[in-house]
DNA sequence: GCAGTGATTTGCT
DNA sequence: GCAAATCACTGCG
């Protein structure tokens, strides 16, 4: 908490930004099937108040992970077993960081979907960085002022810039006050988005579950996707 | 540009 | 023992 006052345009008790809507996202914006809560989550705010100070983003990318309960389950996603030690935290209430090690290097982030004993996430795989770009790329290994692209597009970037790890993360509630890790709406409306298969799995891989902010210069993987447009109310 | 590949930990079968 | 929701570096065109 105290590392934080002093950071311009930021309120520690409301989390507050300047020229940012604060408002915090409620558990009910989880408890839905994650290809519904996926394309909302764009244009929201993803804020970390961690050791380098606040970091904050505006997400441009998802991908919808559903659970073992889908007909037909979806074999891509890490719940579609059932519950094991890894994957608890999706089994549990909407709304909590899922956080996994992955390639033995990485990490990635999720947000668990749907009510208690259902599991299905979104996965994070893309922000544009609002705040804390230097302490972004320091923690990418990158010099301060690097490419904005360079630091939050993809979704084992995006955990390395905010500093995101399994163990300190993993199972943490964003939708309370007091979490360091918060999901805020970004007030900003996002009408359209594109969808486009999946990235980097080889079961389900034509699923059409990847959602983007068409044309952002933040989005990962290729600049060109077989995809298509979808209006969001 | 882009395809190929190594790094290296964790969880599950 | 192996596969994994990845990244960055290399070499080649």
């Amino acid at each position: 908490m105290s590392t934080m006052q002093g950071t311009p345009g930021f309120d520690s008790e409301t989390w507050e930004i300047k020229n940012i809507s604060g408002r915090r996202l409620p558990r009910a914006f989880y408890e839905d099937a994650p290809e519904r809560v996926a394309p909302r989550l764009l244009g929201k705010i993803l804020a970390y108040r961690g050791p380098h100070g606040l970091v904050v983003g505006r997400i441009v990318e998802v991908e919808a992970y559903l659970g073992p309960h889908n007909t037909p389950p979806d074999p891509a996603a890490h719940s579609h077993r059932g519950p094991t030690p890894r994957n608890r935290v999706l089994f549990g209430p909407a709304g909590h960081a899922y956080v996994y090690a992955i390639y033995g290097r990485y990490f990635c982030m999720n947000l668990s979907c749907e009510a208690e004993g259902r599991a299905g996430c979104v996965l994070l795989r893309a922000l544009e960085p609002l705040a804390g770009l230097d302490a972004m790329a320091t923690n990418r290994g990158l010099t301060p002022g690097a490419a904005a692209k360079l630091l939050t597009s993809g979704p084992s970037r995006l955990c390395q810039a905010l500093g995101l790890t399994c163990a300190e993360h993993n199972g943490l509630d964003v939708t309370r006050a007091d979490s360091p890790l918060q999901v805020l709406d970004g007030g900003y409306a996002v009408t359209e988005a594109l969808v486009t298969p999946r990235i980097g799995i080889k079961e389900a891989v034509d699923w059409p579950l990847r959602f983007v902010l068409h044309g952002h210069a933040c989005v990962s993987g290729p600049k060109s996707f077989t995809g298509r447009r979808v209006q969001l109310s």
